[in-house]
Parts: structure tokens; C-alpha cells; sequence
DNA sequence: TCAGTAACGATCAAATTCGATCATAAATAT
DNA sequence: ATATTTATGATCGAATTTGATCGTTACTGA
């Protein structure tokens, strides 16, 4: 076997578990342990891994970060106030006993706090809004099935026949990546596909968008402006915008 | 086991309740006290946990009156050890890569400590082991989609059509509030429904169910005990109960 | 206050892991 | 084909980790 290929079997194992020790390398490779030990120490100066006394771990995640906790933590480096003020109108628009859908996102996450002390069905399809509401709050809620994506902050079913096609909502609310005149906007697929499940439950579609994302062009369209019904947004966005979005038969919210 | 593995499971451990003590963690990670103080210790000084008299308790004490606090705390003060030692049992039935569905319960739940360091394919109808798995494992984790109960702690879709239908497992694990001659018991409605989605999902059902089960007896009957593959339970049961379970072509296993 | 008990820390022997060295095998150059 | 470089495997002493023992310290309940 090449080191080529043992390093990339290295580096897969690593990914597979907390740690791996040299003697499952062994195993895995078939060499000896003078062999890994000399492709752990090499990896370990390329970066690739942490060495650690026994074996190898990977090197991002060290220890893990709380799913909840990062949603908060990206925020505190982009413009929390407009998010937080977008999210507070939003919560205005529901009254008690309302059905809404919260689709997740760092905006919509917002959302939570100001629905602390509401009574709604909230239909979600984000882990940490659903743990965070469930802890703090004495909303009904409930969740989309399927694979916990972790990166995503997602949960998603590769299904078409799943409990979402059984719910219905007033409203639904959801962040993107962009907007513009082709719509809204989303850079990954799998959110994409989260969403598109999500977006036809809904009467209105509620579009929670501070103002830098009116500069922001992505790949993928999700769907037409038409399709919104209101946008939330900041002071921050252009008149052009605004016409833009009116002349689609959307209605414009500023929260400041 | 290594010391990386044992501090990811000693870190799974401490976030469940307030306070682990050293002889849990002993039993847990199979390794001796001395070796468990000097870890407590160490992660100590990473400030990943606090270390007190007796054992080691979380950082941030204040998340535990939320979902999973009540009446998961309020099971899991009577028979832990046993608890603990069946789902240990449980675990070493499982290798890297399998699928397996894990319902609700607080049995089941001490799984989820002995999972820290696998990597399966994880199929759960609870919101708590879904979240600790999430948190302190690499497992996938897929969960079923509906109304999210707060008292049973389980998640319940009231349709027929749901991604539980999708997904298909070697194993599946479950606990009971009683069993006898006439099958498993469960004593609340909503979790009957909740297992019989998932019990023809899996090939084999291995039950989970300490000694003082077997004196239980409650109102509704959820299988009987031909469609059981595998009880795990204490050595506290009696002779005829093993009978009653082998005639009935279950296999035991004594979990101490 | 004063046992009695449980938890702790220090110490040491056993087990594991590591790193250096050297011999061998393989690849490459001459 | 031969020489030279490079990679690999084996060996062995050093370093680290682990588990057991035991004396000391901190709690608990009379």
C-alpha cells in the first residue's frame, strides 16, 4: 500500500470517530505501527489531524459546540440589532392560537425569544428552534421528520410523503441568502430543498431580510417574488428596492 | 478504552443530571477510579466541567429545568445502576454503521452515553436523545416527525404517511412498563401509538426492561412476546420468568 | 464532639505507547 | 545491472498512562 492511500484511509477513519487509535490504523492499512505512527506525525504537521498520545482525532471538532449555541454566536458577528428587530416584527404579525411555520435560519432564530411568552402551533423544521422553544416557551410545537443535517441546522426528509404535506399554516417564515429581482435567493441545495418543502403549507409567505441581502446574489432561486407576501426588512435598503418589491405585489415592513 | 473516549463519555455523562458521581463513571467507562479522578481533574482545568466532592457536575447547571428535566429525573433516581448496566448490554449488540431505532424511554435513554464514541445510524423518536446525541456524538441522527409531547417526551406524528414508514432498521430498542405472559405493557396511550409506528420498522426488537419489570402489570398490551427477539435485563428476575421468555423463543441477557 | 464511612491524593508496579536505531525491501537513478 | 535513495518493518529502551494499595482528609450521623 502507497502512503498516499494510507493517508487517505487515515484521514477518513479520523473523520469517523472521536479518535482512532494506531492500532485500528494497523488494522485498517495493514502496515505496521512505526508506519502510522510516521503518517500520523506527517499529517499532524500538514494540519490534517491532531496527534494525540495512542492514536489520531480530527481536527475540527475538538469537542463539540452545542447545536443551539451556534446560531447566537454566528449572530454576534453579523448586525444582531436589524435581526433582532426584524424578528420582533415578525412575532407582531401572529396572534395567539395562530399555526405558523418557522423555517430555520439565524434571522428566524431570533424569533424565539420574542415568542417566549405566546401560546401558537409553531410547525418547524429547525432542531434548535424546536429545543429552544420547547424549553422556554409553552408553544405547541412540532417538527419535520427525517436526517438531523448539523451543519444545516436542519432537519430534512428525503421523502415526499412525510408529516409536513399534513400541516398547514397562516403563515410561514423564512431568511435567504439574497433577494432580488428573480426572487429569493439560497446558496445551499439542502436548504433549498428544506424550504420548497415547507413553502407551499403556507397562505402568506413572510420573508425576513435585513438589508445587506437585497445586495447579495446567490445560485439557487427559490422562488419569484410574486410568491411573497411580505418582506421584513431595515431602514437600511434602497428606494429602488422598495419599488421593486411593491411593483411584485409585495408589502414592505421596516423594523427598527 | 482511550482517554479521549472516556472524556467524551465522562462530558455525555455529566450533562444528563447534576451531579455524576466517580463509581458512575467507573461503571460507564470500565476504567478504575484513580484514572477517572485524574480525568475528572484534567477536564477540570479545561474548563469543560466542574469537579466537586464525590464526582464532577456540568458547567452551566441553569438548562435543566426544561424539557427533559422533570420526568426523566424523577425515573432515572430509582435502579440507575441497573438501567445503566442493560444499556451497556444494549449498545455492545450494535457495531459502527448499523441502523437502529431507539424509542423514547429512560432506559433507553442511558444508550446514549454508551453511543458518545460509535458511529451508527440512529433512528429516535425522542426529542432528548436526539439532542444528546446530536450534541455528543457523531452519529446520524434522524428523528420521527409530529407533535413534540413534553410529559412523555416523545415525538408523535398522527398520520399514517410519515418518514417513520421510510426508514427500515436491523435492530430496534425499546423499554416497557411492564411484561408478563401476555406480551409487553405500556401504561400511556400516546406512547402505544408512538412504539407501534416504529415496531414493525426494524427486523429484530430487543427490549430493554429491568428485573422489576416483570412484577408490573399495566392496561394496554403493546405485542406479544413472540414478536420480541431479545430482552436485556438485571439478574434480579426469576427463574420462571426466563422460562416464560425462552418458551416463547426470546432470548436473555443478563445485563450486571 | 466523636466515631464511622466515604472520598481523596500520593506512590509504585504493571501495562501501553512512543521514538530512535538499524536492517531489509522497494523504487529510482546511473 | 549496480548503486543510491527512500520507504517500511522490527527491536528495544524510554516515557507515559493506568490500576491498586494505603495513609490522610473530608463529610455524616449519632
Amino acid at each position: 500500500m502507497h502512503e498516499k492511500e494510507r493517508h487517505r484511509i487515515i484521514l477518513s477513519a479520523v473523520q469517523e470517530k472521536p479518535v482512532v487509535t494506531v492500532a485500528e490504523l494497523v488494522d485498517l492499512t495493514e502496515s505496521s505501527e512505526a508506519t502510522i505512527r510516521r503518517d500520523i506525525a506527517a499529517l499532524h504537521v500538514a494540519k490534517r489531524l491532531r496527534r494525540v498520545r495512542g492514536g489520531a482525532e480530527a481536527l475540527n471538532p475538538p469537542q463539540f459546540v452545542g447545536l443551539a449555541g451556534r446560531p447566537f454566536s454566528v449572530n454576534q458577528t453579523m448586525n444582531v440589532r436589524q435581526k433582532q428587530a426584524i424578528a420582533k416584527a415578525a412575532v407582531a404579525l401572529c396572534d395567539d392560537g395562530d399555526s405558523v411555520i418557522i423555517n430555520g435560519g439565524t434571522t428566524t432564530f431570533q424569533m424565539v425569544h420574542h415568542l417566549a411568552n405566546r401560546r401558537l402551533q409553531i410547525f418547524t423544521n429547525s432542531f434548535p428552534i424546536a429545543e429552544h422553544l420547547l424549553k422556554h416557551s409553552k408553544n405547541t410545537v412540532m417538527l419535520s421528520g427525517g436526517v438531523i443535517y448539523r451543519e444545516q441546522n436542519v432537519i430534512l426528509s428525503p421523502f415526499e410523503n412525510d408529516v409536513t404535506r399534513n400541516f398547514w399554516a397562516k403563515r410561514m417564515f423564512m431568511g435567504a441568502k439574497g433577494i432580488g429581482p428573480l426572487g429569493l435567493m439560497e446558496a445551499d441545495p439542502l436548504l433549498i430543498q428544506a424550504e420548497q418543502k415547507l413553502i407551499d403549507q403556507a397562505e402568506e409567505l413572510v420573508v425576513l431580510v435585513d438589508s445587506s441581502k437585497f445586495k447579495q446574489r446567490s445560485s439557487l432561486i427559490l422562488c419569484g417574488l410574486k410568491r411573497i407576501s411580505t418582506v421584513i426588512t431595515d431602514s437600511g435598503l434602497q428606494a429602488s428596492d422598495v419599488r421593486m418589491l411593491e411593483e411584485a405585489g409585495v408589502s414592505v415592513i421596516i423594523a427598527d
